[in-house]
DNA sequence: AATGAATGAGGTTTCATTCAT
DNA sequence: CATGAATGAAACCTCATTCAT
């Protein structure tokens, strides 16, 4: 038994991150996240409903921190809508290469466990796309953005490309800086791929 | 000798890809997807070595098949390099938009499943990539395709991009046809989302 | 399909013989024996009613055989009681030489399956036993034998004492010599351990 | 915590040893020995690793069990080879005396599961078997045993003879004391069957 | 709050046996 | 007789969850 200083709370869902990212959510065993959280199988039973509710209390962190961010970034008038876009993304990548074993669980278990819609965290979600779309649409309006744009698709567009380009660096961040897949994602976003003459 | 007249082979890996599609791999039971198919339970593993098989089998069929399109676009010398990128990703929706399960499985269970590089189809997958690669390399050179493309980036961004476009299909394939998803899909990786004067 | 010269239902008891003795019986499986057997899964149940079956079969035959050949040597007037029960040691050893795999499956499994004393090969098995016990008697009577033998122990430690000295030249017939095992049981048999001065 | 008074991993044992006796290896149940042991099925797996570990788990009290014992008599300078094999015989009764069905185990099962020699038992139980011959040569050598003893031979059919003695016992230990069949053995194996006048 | 031994439901998988051809 | 694809019952084992301490 190790005594800890830290939050327990804090400790387990960290672990649950990193099992979750490394094993695969059903692989993962509640027995091995307590013990690589240096607490008793019983105590992540103290902090969390059960299995499902620790993936669930993940990506309410997440995306509930998200939102925060992006609300901020909508709301400031003096900035345009491609800068705005821009920081949505930097915010987007600024969180997972802060926890590269969340860029995994985020691309792999988004759509695990629960019955469809019923997520806990689909209100944070939703309204974080909501607002993301409500910036291309500040866009469109102002003339930046194009007017073929189909807001329903580009939302999963869009949010796909980024999810994989993270997922591949969360693999290979030994191999390639997030720094490169980020400013690659804006170029390939906002230009496309045809040379422009 | 007992013979039927259906093919059990394709009828079961038909019925895994509903029920993984629907319930997810983990939840997804054998048992279940037999009386899906209308075979008994031990007749899965008659033509399947086991449930892992399954999902094997279902993605080694996909990637093989697309490689082989794929294959064909790439080697036709007279096809511009942005009707080969615009025909491949016709490919890839044509494929989906036959099974939609299909889409959905992929999405979410491709990650699942193995130690990581050791799954069986990932040579037909590599393959795939490596050939759309080869026509964007293409595009480059001609001077059609931007060079400040970072290759290694693009075919993550790209992929996820259609794949998570293909996924919401897969969902609201009621609400809204492929074929508006799939052009969505070309103008914004052609042109970007910035308007262009 | 291979077609055979031979008979079938031989070959199946022997490709069992040889599994049973291999794998054991539990492990053993009856498509692996019709395999072995040359023929199809199915053509097992033709000639044997299920797998205890082939056991039985193996035991039905094994104890007949020396039943007869038991019986011939009780019979015969003119042999001595030392020299009855020395043969009848040479039969058993002789038996099992033929076949060191039936040893084998003699030692691990006589006592598998079935309801303990409702084994159809019992019969003979205990007429074997009972003759031999005659030939103890015989040689009791007539002064050969001591009389302090207890007739029902004696016959379960001679048994079992060839039984597994069969069993260890079964697994190592490379190594030694039928001759010496069965020699030196008859010594230990006769003799016992102390010397004799 | 929850913790029983009783001792659960012994009374999963115990009652393994004789579901083991009574119903065979492969028959037995691991529901049914966890019943009659009082503790829920998955306990079972609490203590041993899996059905074969609690097979493995009685030889190896058994035979770490009497190689100790063994050991003390072979060590004991005051005592003569005869009287040493003797005291060895009512060891390996007493073991049995006390746990019959522990008897039909060891006769039964001795030879089940694992491939050949791989077993973890094995260490003690040759060991056991070495210093067995290790008492016999100190008899060969002090002119007790005679020397036409093959010792290879003898510790096969000594341990056969016993073994099988001990079977009979535990099948019909109503009908005949386990001191009779003792004292037969002791005989046989001493005096052989002839007259010696 | 913290523990970890104990639980037991349930799914994958095996394989003896069947039977239509 | 011969076949071998198909069957489905049954059991091992896992592991999320509980709860007495």
């Amino acid at each position: 038994m190790r005594t800890k200083e830290g939050n327990k709370e804090r400790d387990i869902l960290s672990a649950a991150i990193n099992r979750f990212a490394e094993d695969g959510y059903f692989n993962a065993k509640i027995s091995q996240i307590a013990e690589d959280a240096g607490v008793a199988t019983g105590s992540v039973y103290v902090y969390y409903k059960n299995k499902e509710d620790l993936l669930n209390k993940i990506f309410i962190n997440l995306w509930s921190e998200l939102l925060e961010k992006l609300t901020v970034i909508r709301n400031d008038l003096g900035i345009s809508p491609i800068n705005k876009m821009s920081m949505t993304i930097d915010s987007v990548f600024s969180v997972f290469s802060e926890n590269p074993s969340l860029a995994t669980v985020f691309v792999n278990e988004q759509n695990t466990v629960s019955n469809k819609e019923n997520k806990p965290f689909r209100t944070y979600y939703n309204r974080f796309l909501d607002i993301g779309e409500s910036i291309v649409k500040e866009g469109i309006n102002s003339g930046d953005f194009s007017d073929d744009i189909n807001l329903q698709v580009f939302r999963h567009f869009i949010f796909g490309a980024i999810r994989n380009s993270l997922s591949f660096w969360a693999i290979s961040h030994d191999k390639i800086s997030l720094e490169i897949i980020r400013e690659q994602s804006k170029f390939l976003l906002f230009k496309g791929i045809e040379k422009h003459h």
